[in-house]
DNA sequence: CATGAATGAGGCTTCATTCAT
DNA sequence: AATGAATGAAGCCTCATTCAT
């Protein structure tokens, strides 16, 4: 059924080391992901980490606790990103580059399948979750936002920042759908291209 | 568990009529949306249409027929109208306008749903009806492709026309989770807005 | 499913004739042998008909009902035929050899089928209708018992007439299982077999 | 709808222990000849081991499965027994009285349930199955067919071993409907009368 | 009489979760 | 913590039967 029947070819997702509870959101994130996660059984999960499926449920309370897990980390992780890829930059040019190679990392990269779970297995939270998981996100979305508002003050950016930000988070999210690392636009020609989008050329 | 207790609520959505087949339809992009295709069952479905469950495979074998005909019907409405907009435009620049502009009505108006679902419920279609799905919506692309070719022919467009549409393609079907169509942007202005990621500005 | 896609290839079976009810009995007895009766849909059976499944309940008002008519036909058919072969034999010899030859073609023949299914699918059809069944039965076994018991008296046969009705009808029903009608056996040879097994040889 | 409540009232079928497994087995061996297979809900069957339906198939994957344990544990179990008269008898006539007894004993027992399942069940199973236990079966006619040549080579069996062994066959399984192991005759008589049958007087 | 869409009860099977060992 | 058998609710689908046309 599944396509996968080890841990050993999925990557070690950012943050999580290999403690049973990080094992299992690895395999968790690749296999919500690759068949979702109504499709895919808590067996099917056991498996690929290697228990039994009774076992589970020593780590989390139930299924959605490690749908949530998953989510929970990725975000998480991927804050981090985003503050030092501002942190790191001078000027909301580079600033913006940086925050679009830091997604575009986030997507393309470890961390990609649970940032796809995170978008694809949304309606599987219940509310209360849903309401976590956005408070969560919201400060993500903050760094962005105001690196776009410093654009548009000095020039830079000729739109609303807000729908620039869906839009360019649109055109990022779904490279995971079609972009080859090993093709022939890299990742900064990629990032360069986004950036483009959304300032214009030059 | 459903929100939805009747059709009355859900546009027709294009080409469907009222038929027992265009209801289940109607109903089914819409509950496969919403609260996934796994997560839907059967007896929500026929709730909905306002019959009993045993009746809908009268009109589909399998639950994931309505799945891949809620695709198809999705898929083969939109493709007529990607073509009359690259008819009806004259000359790239307005060519490439309309398809965004007609894409955008596909995404936010009445088949939003079904367009959702082609792509959330994806990897819960056989392979087989993947590959039909795949044949149907390569000429869909070739439209957009075409047109972009031509752009880049005239030089309005600076960069290759396959990742352009990629990443429009992203930008543009994001815009289901965040764009109002009574908020202050009208559709129009957000056609604009695509556009200007594609080509720059002017 | 069925192998069977038309009557035409079905034998008249003895008794039934052209008219709708006839050929509904004719398929039903095929197709509960060979399938099965709780495996044969009704609209198996009306397929190999060539009406629709909702008609077949003009004409016959369950399907247990079906089940039923089919076993009675056999049943009376198989009577006059028994009868017969008491009445045309001379002694209790010729008798039994008639009774003998005759069981075999109501097993072998055209009324197979029928028979087959009165064992096979026996406990398919309400007491009700088992005591009505075995009321219709009784007065076929008497030929036997009376044949026997008459071979008895005539020193013919050394044991008791019932337990070697029984034996002989098991011995005779099981041909269906094995015995090919064009092998190298021909029935009259069968028949003599069947006759030493009740009365040793000569 | 079972007239059985309990396995209490059901015989230990051979070579069945008291495992999972083998209550499951004896059940279905039971309900399965008294009420027919198709008849018999996987609900009934629990109900009646004592647990719940879910939890057979941790044991058998199919309802089909257990269908066929039963009847493959029959066919193995009274292997042994033939095989066993074979190898007890001295001389062709002890052993095809052997084998007569056994095979009576194997229908009248303990394992005729699973006996009787296997002949009227027979096409309840795929091609595949029936390839397996036919080929199960095979050798289990090989100790008749020996047998019988060997009377035959003797002088004893005046007729075709095939033959012969079909009748037989026929016979003996059908006593299943109508003997009474309390009754007027002993097994003993039983098979003297059916030796008898086969062998002629003396 | 025939049709065929609709019914709705019920069948087999799956699966997250529990718990005694 | 781990196991794995057991649970029991729920899912998809089938099918005999009905009935308006």
């Amino acid at each position: 059924m599944s396509a996968v029947s080890s841990l050993s070819s999925i990557p070690l997702m950012g943050g999580l080391d290999d403690s049973p509870r990080g094992r299992v959101l690895r395999a968790a994130a690749h296999l919500f992901r690759t068949q979702g996660y109504e499709r895919t059984t808590v067996r099917d999960l056991a498996k690929v980490v290697g228990i039994q499926s009774g076992s589970l449920f020593h780590h989390f309370k139930t299924k959605e606790d490690i749908l949530c897990a998953v989510m929970e980390e990725g975000i998480r992780f991927n804050h981090d990103r985003m503050k030092e890829a501002v942190e790191t930059g001078t000027g909301p040019r580079q600033q913006l580059r940086n925050l679009i190679r830091a997604e575009l990392e986030s997507i393309l990269g470890e961390t990609g399948d649970a940032m796809t779970v995170l978008v694809y297995e949304w309606n599987a939270v219940s509310p209360d979750k849903q309401r976590e998981l956005l408070a969560m996100r919201e400060d993500y979305e903050a760094f962005w936002l105001q690196v776009l508002a410093d654009a548009r003050a000095q020039g830079l950016l000729r739109h609303d920042p807000f729908i620039t930000r869906r839009l360019l988070a649109g055109a990022i999210g779904w490279t995971r759908n079609w972009y080859k690392r090993n093709g022939p636009v890299t990742l900064e020609q990629l990032t360069d291209l986004v950036l483009e989008m959304a300032l214009g050329p030059q």
